[in-house]
RNA sequence: GGCGCCGUAGCCAAGUGGUAAGGCAGAGGUCUGCAAAACCUCCAUUCGGCGGUUCGAAUCCGCCCGGCGCCUCCA
């Protein structure tokens, strides 16, 4: 079912924008297309589960606005080519692509894993050399960049007035003298960055030097994420302006106050209208980093069996803005709340039976299902506030189960709460798949569960409850219903 | 030093002026041969501390204590 294009009244999206600091009524430059670009990984190594807490808030903005019936160009760079890239892939004595390639493809397995929805576009940068150039060019004829001495192309902060506006710099004080690198001479001023780094050999070696009019060189990291941004909304919808510019809070400066300051200062034209910054994940209450020997990827975490749905609800169950501690408990709490949803969700299928769903919003609806996705609404148009809307679905289902047990659903009303519930899941995914099982297994807790039963039925409950042990020894749990045993494999 | 954020039950976490959502864990009960699942009941007179503003504050202001981030091509 398609989402109703004009939203009900009273509900308005309300974003938390950096560039203003406060909450804003989201409304698209060019409705009902939305553009999004969130800055992706620098696919020099494995990303960790930091890096992914981002993305699982990028999917859950994306798959919110199409909810609230919004066209969406998601677009997700990857750095391919950068200070990290190079210096792995030189360490290795292989290319850059050589090293970058299995780390995207790792990505993209990690992205699926946690059922990140794909981007509509994942821009290379090392395939955006030739428009990262011409940004480049624009910026010398515009007289905002300049060539430095060692050849590398320097942006002039001093010729972009608003500089700093975005991270207030302009309400700070430059911390002094002592952290200015000694190797930048060539900069005018030190708050200079370059959008172009002459080619060193390093960068010869491993292949990451293109030639270009004012130097053979490769492009700063800021420049690309501006040149690649720009170039899928210029070809595809031919405005100069993005409606949603996202990444993680420690991008605010100096990475996006740099990609306004290029792309500004090449178009003349406002780069991004709301800027969208997550907050960071933390481990045993310290930032991720290999410093402190705490790094956790995504992989890790699917190596334990872990179901993806508690990673999710584990990220989900913080807001997007507060700093989240991941922690043993908390992923413990985050594996029984979606095995409670999916126990749901399963109750209201058999409910309903062998028909397809009746929409939401149709007169016969059971008390429980009238207002979950109203308010589901109204949590997540308060600037995404899922923890609130996982909130609201957990009352659903409180409601709902009561409901089912005293007989208030019948398959229509469970086909109504089936609509409702999926719409709801069609955003925050919370649903776990069922634990992959080796057939040899299942045969053999078929056959053992058939036993207990003729044990059952001749009323040897000694003989059942050791059946029972048994198989919740190897980690099988059974549930007697009036349908018969059902089972599952504990996981996580 | 500058800019900024956070501190809510055993754990996680919403709530930013009107009298504390939700989840996990825990206790008792219903159902069950017993369990499990589900449901019912209970579980913060109180929101780091101290003052202040207000008829009224977890919410606003001040100070203090504790934790964290950015100011370094880190999500």
């Amino acid at each position: 079912m398609r989402p109703v294009r004009g939203r009900s009244q009273g509900m308005t999206l309300k974003l938390y924008n950096t560039l203003t600091r406060r909450l804003d009524v989201f409304e698209p430059l060019a409705p009902p297309r939305v553009t999004v670009y969130m800055c992706g990984p620098t696919v020099y190594n494995y990303a960790h589960i930091g890096n992914f807490r981002t993305f699982v808030f990028g999917d859950l903005l994306r798959r919110y606005l199409e909810f609230s019936g919004f066209d969406v160009l998601f677009i997700m760079n990857l750095t391919d080519v950068d200070d990290r890239t190079i210096k792995a892939a030189a360490e290795r004595t292989v290319s850059l692509t050589e090293h970058t390639e299995p780390f995207v493809r790792a990505f993209f397995e990690d992205r699926d894993y946690l059922r990140i929805r794909p981007a509509d576009v994942y821009p290379r940068a090392t395939a955006y050399v030739e428009p990262m150039v011409a940004l480049v060019e624009r910026l010398l004829q515009r007289g905002v960049a300049y060539v430095g001495d060692d050849r590398s192309v320097y942006y002039a902060v001093e010729r972009f007035p608003t500089y700093g506006h975005l991270s207030q710099l302009d309400r700070r004080e430059l911390r002094s003298g002592a952290r200015v690198a000694s190797d930048e001479y060539s900069k005018e001023d030190v708050r200079d960055f370059a959008l172009w780094k002459a080619a060193s050999e390093q960068d010869e070696q491993v292949g990451a030097a293109w030639d270009a009019p004012f130097g053979r060189g490769r492009p700063g990291w800021h420049l690309e994420c501006s040149a690649m941004a720009l170039t899928e909304i210029r070809q595809r919808f031919g405005v100069e302006t993005l409606d949603i510019h996202a990444g993680g809070v420690d991008l605010v400066f100096p990475h996006h106050e740099n990609e306004i300051a290029q792309s500004e200062g090449a178009t003349g034209k406002p780069f991004a209208r709301f800027w969208l910054h997550g907050e960071f994940l933390f481990i045993r209450g310290t930032k991720m980093s290999k410093r402190f020997g705490n790094t956790l990827t995504v992989r890790d975490l699917q190596e334990e069996g872990l179901d993806a749905a508690a990673v999710r609800m584990l990220v989900l169950s913080t807001h997007y803005r507060q700093q989240l501690n991941f922690t043993d408990e908390a992923l413990e709490a985050a594996v029984e709340g979606v095995r409670r949803i999916g126990d749901f969700r399963d109750r209201v299928v058999q409910a309903a039976g062998a028909r397809a769903g009746t929409p939401a919003g149709s007169p016969d609806q059971p008390p429980a299902v009238r207002t979950l996705v109203a308010d589901f609404q109204e949590a997540m148009d308060d600037d995404l506030n899922a923890p609130r809307a996982i909130g609201v679905l957990f009352s659903f289902i409180r409601s709902a189960n009561r409901e089912l047990d005293d007989g208030t659903w019948g398959p229509a009303e469970a086909q109504a709460g089936l609509a409702a519930l999926d719409r709801v899941m069609g955003v925050l995914d919370l649903v776990p798949g069922p634990a992959p099982v080796a057939d040899e297994l299942a045969r053999w807790v078929e056959a053992r569960i058939a036993e207990r039963g003729r044990a059952r039925a001749d009323r040897d409950f000694a003989k059942a409850d050791a059946i029972r042990d048994e198989l919740l020894g190897k980690g099988v749990e059974l549930e007697d219903t009036p349908e018969g045993t059902r089972w599952r494999v504990r996981r996580g």
